[in-house]
RNA sequence: GGCCCCGUAGUUCAACGGAUAGAAUAGAAGUUUCCUAAACUUUAGAUACAGGUUCGAUUCCUGUCGGGGCUACCA
């Protein structure tokens, strides 16, 4: 039991005992002390004003009272208007810190029983007609960290990805380099497989607007009615309509540009540092999503059209219908994502189903879970869109027509860049072999980037500013890495022999402010953890250890590690700054960024 | 038009309905005979607007204004 619910329960007890009445726990409000005031832990009292009849002041002096007397580890209390700040006995934060010094693990949960049913989370989920970009890196870092976050809270976990690699946006590249490709590889031409398939897809594109704005002139109709029949746009559709009938010369094409797409993909993901259990294709899920879309029209869930479409009737749910095959047999999104669903189902027999897709797609999912809930799926309770914002440009939303997209793979390159040009003008390349730095620059670099991202509520929209967003002091990645190589440096210091036979300090009474505020932002993690994982965010991980290396930085500006001439004390300070090192390294794995010994 | 989300220092981000709304950055002023100054310290600066609920509202409700998204036989 942690200190904190002692406390709660002491204050229900204590308020049962005098009233006579129980209060229901979530009334009970118990926060971290703030800084300006002195205190450990902070009790709301305002809720049992009206139960003990009493002012708020008499209240918080009646329950510091009798918190000191039925709480051993409370040691002093002080009262400012309705709020009773509570200090414990220095003792508490000197055992707790020699109970836990040496924990590697300190702050993961380990997972509850093997047998437990997974969470299933998805991220990622690339078409294979355009390389990642900036959008991608926020869905596939929050895909991953949430992952992990939720693996630290004790969770069984299984990643996934489901890659679109089907449908007429396909279709459109395959036509393009069939048209106009000569047989280009990324191997004759020296371009990264998804880089060169993106360019068949702005090709087509551009061609297509071509076709669409002569015949606007020449007959005179609008853009949407040229778009519908645009020579190439007919073909693709064809196209599209050859590959669902599996015709050989079109598979065998679609299968080589895939085949290069991938190989792209794989490095990018790589270097992001990111991976899966298992991969999902749409190309072998739609068949599924088809069957069932079709067994549920034969039980009269769904209905057909004239032209032979088939239909969900949501009208009943304040929805339009929503088309899952169309006339002419072939699948949509819907289709494939039902298909995807009972997969997935069946794989695994999770207990939660999450969803990491962009908030342009509530409606989407708000749809899915409909349709799954007409066709008799118990799974559509499960499934959970886990919503984020868009990552918008300064001059607003990437827009892959006016090429203004942020390309994953540049981005990567340009972070990695600057971290060496920063270090080298710090001049702090010295002692480093050449190995190891290019490992530095990629830390570092990432570490900014990943950060960057992950430090904003998921929820929200962010703003990435190229020129501007790229920074290494303050709340960033850099500042954490350098504080744990200060860390490190400390503990090579020290020496290996020296660590291994700290004493435990028996004088608790000399731990200073700063050590004791560092001593509570550790003591808290583990809590932080089941938080962040509560509320699916990476940004409370990310805050918070920011908040810790500040934390650390006050202590080490004022307070010597090694230089202190009472060895106990000394040994205490090592011990606080060896887990303060491996807080910062766990929480920041939790967000997918590495930290160095040295930088 | 309808539905959904968001408006906090110049800028980018915080704040289970709780104290004096926190940081960072940009600005001003400082700190290095001492374990890494990518650090530390001081300073100035914000809840779009109007009501309501509450002991207490950035947070909940209503309206106004501003921004974004969705409303596809695209994904």
């Amino acid at each position: 039991m942690t200190i904190e619910q002692k406390i709660i329960n002491a204050v229900l007890d204590i308020l049962n005992a005098e009233t006579g009445q129980s209060m229901p726990v979530e009334r009970i409000s118990l926060q971290k002390t703030r800084k300006d005031f002195t205190g450990d832990f902070t009790l709301v009292v305002f809720p049992f004003v009206k139960l003990l009849r009493r002012s708020p002041e008499e209240c918080a002096v009646f329950l510091g009272e009798a918190l000191i007397k039925n709480v051993p580890e409370v040691d002093k209390y002080n009262v400012i208007k309705g709020f009773l700040n509570i200090s414990l006995k220095p003792s508490f934060w000197l055992d707790f810190l020699t109970k836990k010094h040496e924990d590697k693990d300190y702050g993961y949960q380990k997972p509850i029983s093997d047998d437990q049913q997974p969470v299933v989370v998805e991220y990622s989920s690339p078409n294979t007609n355009k390389p990642l970009h900036l959008g991608h890196i926020r869905n596939n870092l929050l895909g991953w960290s949430i992952a992990s976050i939720l693996e630290a809270s004790g969770q069984k976990v299984v990643r996934v990805n489901l890659v679109n690699d089907r449908g007429i946006h396909i279709c459109k590249s395959m036509l393009a380099w069939m048209k106009f490709g000569n047989g280009a590889t990324p191997a004759n031409t020296g371009t990264k497989g998804d880089k060169l398939v993106g360019d068949y897809y702005v090709q087509f594109e551009s061609e297509l607007r071509r076709q669409v704005k002569k015949m606007m002139q020449e007959k005179g109709i609008d853009e949407d009615e040229a778009r519908g029949k645009a020579p190439l746009m007919i073909e693709a559709q064809s196209l599209l309509r050859r590959w669902e009938e599996r015709k050989p010369e079109v598979v065998e094409v679609w299968k080589m540009m895939n085949g290069w797409v991938y190989e792209g993909f794989d490095k990018t993901y790589k270097r992001m540092g990111i991976s899966f259990d298992k991969v999902y294709y749409e190309s072998e899920t739609y068949l599924l999503g088809r069957d069932i879309v079709l067994e549920g029209l034969k039980r009269e869930r769904l209905y057909k059209k004239a032209d032979g479409s088939v239909w969900a009737n949501l009208s009943d749910q304040n929805l339009d219908d929503k088309l899952l095959l169309r006339a002419d047999g072939t699948s949509v999104y819907m289709t494939q994502d039902i298909g995807t669903a009972q997969l997935r189902y069946d794989d695994f027999d999770p207990q939660q189903m999450i969803y990491v897709v962009g908030n342009e797609q509530n409606h989407h999912f708000n749809v899915l879970k409909k349709v799954l809930k007409l066709l008799g799926k118990p799974y559509n309770k499960q499934i959970h869109h886990l919503s984020y914002g868009m990552v918008e440009l300064p001059d607003g939303r990437m827009k892959s027509r006016e090429g203004t997209v942020v390309d994953a793979d540049d981005l990567m390159n340009e972070m990695e860049e600057t971290a060496q040009i920063t270090t080298e003008e710090l001049g702090k390349t010295g002692n480093i072999p050449e190995g190891d730095k290019i490992r530095l620059y990629e830390m570092i670099g990432l570490g900014a980037l990943k950060y960057f991202i992950l430090k904003v509520d998921p929820r929200k929209n962010m703003l990435f500013n190229p020129e501007e967003s790229i920074d290494f002091n303050g709340n960033t990645a850099p500042f954490i890495q350098y504080t744990h190589a200060r860390i490190s440096s400390i503990l090579r210091t020290a020496g290996k022999t020296r660590l291994k036979h700290l004493k435990p300090m028996e004088d608790a009474s000399v731990i200073n402010d700063k050590e004791r505020e560092l001593l509570k932002y550790i003591y808290y993690f583990p809590a932080l953890i089941s938080e962040a994982a509560k509320e699916y965010s990476p940004a409370l991980i990310a805050n918070y250890v920011y908040e810790l290396c500040k934390a650390f930085n006050q202590f080490y500006h004022d307070h010597s590690v090694l230089n202190e001439p009472d060895r106990a004390i000394s040994d205490f300070r090592l011990m606080l700054s060896q887990l303060t090192a491996q807080v910062i390294c766990n929480g920041m794995s939790l967000l997918g960024i590495r930290v160095p010994d040295k930088m």
